[in-house]
DNA sequence: ATGGCTAAGTTGGAACTACCAACTCAGAGG
DNA sequence: CCTCTGAGTTGGTAGTTCCAACTTAGCCAT
């Protein structure tokens, strides 16, 4: 599990996707950022084979996006459930970042939909680039460069 | 190719994973934005195998992430390039959300990094949620909401 | 104390997908 | 005509996922 090839990569979305590309793990992220915390929930919610969804959540707490916490409800016995970490919080920028590729470029008619806003002013909110200022910055805006490390 | 179960599914981020969610996807295309347009320059950058490679741009021209369009160097035959469609370029923003997550959450030192910086003002940049007067909001801020479509 | 109930898994086999090496095909140059 | 190169295709093996059935642990009712 957790493809080691792509951990090793010099390149962080390498990286990333050895913890977060194999299939279902994105989307069990997705059903963790909207609350879903146990086995069952993921299971039944997604579909998912419970073989799968035992090995995916054991990588994703093995690499700190989550963390298997004992829990007692009263008049029963002890269970596990899954928390996201910090880390695990901030994938919700990429996971919303597909969210808004896919309903802008492949979009489905009829059915409810997610919509973002602040909670303070109520705006509406995407994803997108941001400089240092807290300042939007378009797409065409974006310049790469590469960096030595100091040695 | 290309899962059809994901890409009936009510959730975008299904969609957009339906599309960009199988092994190497999102690699090729990161190789794509970064300005490899040729078949054998992703084989060579990725180590992909060329039957997947075959199969993952077929997908990606398919849903419009890229165009398949001959060209001709002078004393040469024809031959095939894939450009990034707008589409395909709005992608930029959710491989950069992986990139920042995987840079700080699963970090690699004495290796080269890549900085993205602003083309006008060289302000560093990065990937975040904005509302709609381009104003950074942090994580604690969104909040998410259903709405049921218009009938 | 036995049997049922539920959450959270495990196990076994079939089906699908990826990997690797070798091969093809089309035109250009020699 | 022979070779070279880019862009794939093909075939067999290895690795993953899927699905259904089974297990395990403790609580509760009878």
């Amino acid at each position: 599990m957790a493809s080691a090839k792509l951990l090793d990569s010099s390149c962080p979305v390498a990286r990333s996707l050895g913890v977060l590309g194999e299939r279902w793990t994105l989307l069990i992220l997705r059903e963790a950022i909207s609350g879903t915390t146990r086995f069952a929930g993921f299971r039944d919610a997604l579909g998912v084979a419970p073989d799968v969804l035992t090995d995916r959540l054991a990588t994703l707490v093995e690499y700190g996006v989550l963390t298997r916490e004992p829990y007692q409800e009263p008049g029963s016995r002890q269970r596990f459930d899954y928390h996201l970490t910090e880390a695990g919080r901030e994938l919700h920028i990429t996971l919303a970042a597909l969210w808004q590729w896919g309903d802008k470029h492949l979009p489905m008619s009829g059915v409810p939909k997610v919509e973002r806003h602040a909670r303070e002013t109520g705006r509406p909110l995407h994803v997108a680039f941001v400089d240092d200022r807290g300042r939007e910055v378009g797409l065409d805006s974006v310049r790469s460069t590469w960096v030595q490390p100091a040695t």
